[in-house]
DNA sequence: CTGAAAGCGCTTACAG
DNA sequence: CTGAAAGCGCTTACAG
């Protein structure tokens, strides 16, 4: 640890937090507060080459970092996004969370972020809190679930925050009436059916969570409707629904089966996590995941690569969704919503083989 | 959307983003800021109940948000902690900080991000553009690489920090000069080797990472400890470096091989990712992982319960160390260095089944 | 192009 | 217990 030893004058005095301000910085340059104020400011005009360059110097020399609250308390708002995120051990939400951070850090923004465990009253708590950090935008990520008690609390508060100045940026699912950085979900689930169409698949079995959040029902409506477009049929025995995790994959495997799952010659999964339960299960089972049932997930995170055989899934470009919802953050929004969405990839593998006859 | 309809006045006039204030709260209740302020503060003596009823209220019904930037101008610092975390897509990585945010919301914390790549003089970045924020504290979480002269750097940076009144928190390897929450690599690597042991195992093979790491290495001294302890034997050709990936793992089980791995019983590899990479390459060349030989991982994050067999891992309590983090963060800190360490636990699964004979 | 001054929203001694 | 006043570190019209 390097200590500069001009910093502690009186060894026997109690050593105080010492930090270097804008003063120091422009008494040690021999200029203004004001005119060391503007030297710092790239974008100022005015400025002396030779002013700024004293300026520069000695701030380089005391190693003044400008007090960012103090620069917010003038300006009004903080250099910041604050991302709201249910958890962030999801890869889900862990992939547009890096989006986030990369683009962030391109925009010369830090990104604050807070976990709100999915429910909307934590979400309402975290705006509230995070409202008083006065960030240039929300962005809010991950499903919500919770009464309409609670989500019309939770778009009040948004509502405040957006009166206060601030933006109020979804990256994910189209649910709530803000700008919009869309997961291609319903895209990418009839892209996936469309290809295993072409592989020869015809009867699917459907997988979905069981609860009923934006980010099911667009899964579920795109599977349906591609589906029922290339006359594909999905009778009512052949969804079953179940918690959004590895174990509900597994668990619903055996209902399946109960009704005659062997009959399908693909079983679909809302998330990869419930698909690689599901090929579990399926194992278990005495049946094979890849030969005479296929199987094929969605999101494509992480472990797609490293079950066997290797699992079939719909990369939806989250990183991108979160850079762009950093981007729809700092652009300034008209009165129309908008909306931005990627190309999803269907990503074909080893649990989805051609399919003969 | 709810519009409070006494916000917009005249409709004609440009919205301006109107933000609620301690002085709009002290005229509402009708006394001083002073009181206000006081009153909004739980930890202030000296105040009537009926003034802090009647702020209280006029706060509620104006949706008040106190100004935390204007707070910290005032107080010196901000009640944020700021975390340097160098990839959040890691699990590993995203399991601390999950503890990180459940601790810091629990003590009344916002906690911020910043990527840094891994690279040490993107951490000098980061760190130098957190500093801005006075946050009361920066975590330091992840591997670092990087020359000399850069650590040299970023311990400067921390040092200026720490001189600022800042606290400084490692979240992981012991390898920096600061309070640390101890991720126990070491601990667990070596319980690792001694329940093999106990289940037959006596000659395990090695995939190491290929950098030098403080991680790598406490993983293999705790292995290589053990080992010797127990008196089993890891010759020269025993021990591969590889990409600390899946698939460095998958290309290190060919150079095993062409060494001879096959006289080994046991394949132990740095992280699970790099363990699972190995299980598929093994299965590739016709070895079954958990009949015959056997396969550890290490971290027990994501996807060990995936594989087949599920794969036997060190769960490392990774949220426990990043809420230690931010306890260490709040607590003074006297004149030594800190450190706090949790145990390790060893999950037995199928790919290290008892060893007969 | 530069400086003196006001002001951002808060907290906290200091007097009452 | 309450209020008037100073001050935190910055930015930005406003005069020169």
């Amino acid at each position: 640890m390097t200590i500069d030893p001009t910093d502690d004058q009186s060894p026997g005095v109690q050593a105080r937090p010492s930090t270097v301000t804008l003063r120091d910085v422009a008494d040690a340059a021999g200029v203004s507060k004001a005119s060391a104020s503007r030297a710092l400011d790239p974008a100022a005009p005015y400025v002396s080459s030779g002013l700024r360059a004293r300026v520069l110097d000695a701030a380089r020399r005391l190693g003044y970092r400008p007090n960012a609250s103090a620069r917010a308390t003038t300006t009004g708002a903080t250099a910041m996004v604050a991302v709201l995120v249910s958890d962030i051990r999801d890869p889900y939400n862990a992939e547009i969370v890096h989006g986030v951070i990369g683009q962030a850090g391109e925009s010369g923004l830090v990104a604050t972020f807070a976990g709100t465990d999915h429910a909307i009253d934590d979400e309402i708590r975290v705006v509230r809190m995070m409202r008083s950090l006065r960030p240039h935008a929300m962005i809010l990520t991950g499903a919500r679930s919770g009464s309409t008690v609670s989500r019309a609390s939770l778009e009040e508060e948004l509502a405040r925050y957006t009166r206060e100045g601030g933006r109020v940026v979804i990256a994910g699912d189209d649910e709530l009436p803000f700008d919009t950085a869309v997961v291609p979900r319903r895209q990418g689930a009839s892209d996936l059916v469309a290809a295993l169409f072409r592989l020869g698949y015809r009867s699917p079995a459907l997988i979905r969570p069981d609860h009923d959040s934006a980010a099911a029902r667009q899964w579920e409506d795109g599977i349906v409707e591609a589906a029922r477009r290339l006359g594909m049929r999905i009778g009512e025995g052949a969804v079953v629904r179940a918690p959004m995790t590895r174990d509900g994959g597994y668990g619903a495997v055996g209902r399946l089966i109960e009704r005659g799952a062997e009959r399908r010659d693909v079983v679909l999964a809302a998330t990869d996590a419930m698909a690689i339960g599901a090929m579990s299960a399926m194992r278990d089972a005495g049946l094979t995941p890849g030969s005479g049932i296929g199987v094929a997930g969605f999101d494509d995170v992480v472990g797609t690569e490293d079950v066997t055989p290797a699992l079939t899934s719909v990369d939806l470009a989250l990183a991108k969704v979160g850079a762009a919802a950093v981007e729809l953050a700092l652009t300034a929004s008209g009165a129309e919503r908008r909306r931005i969405a990627f190309e999803p990839r269907v990503v074909l593998r080893g649990t989805t083989p051609v399919r003969l006859g």
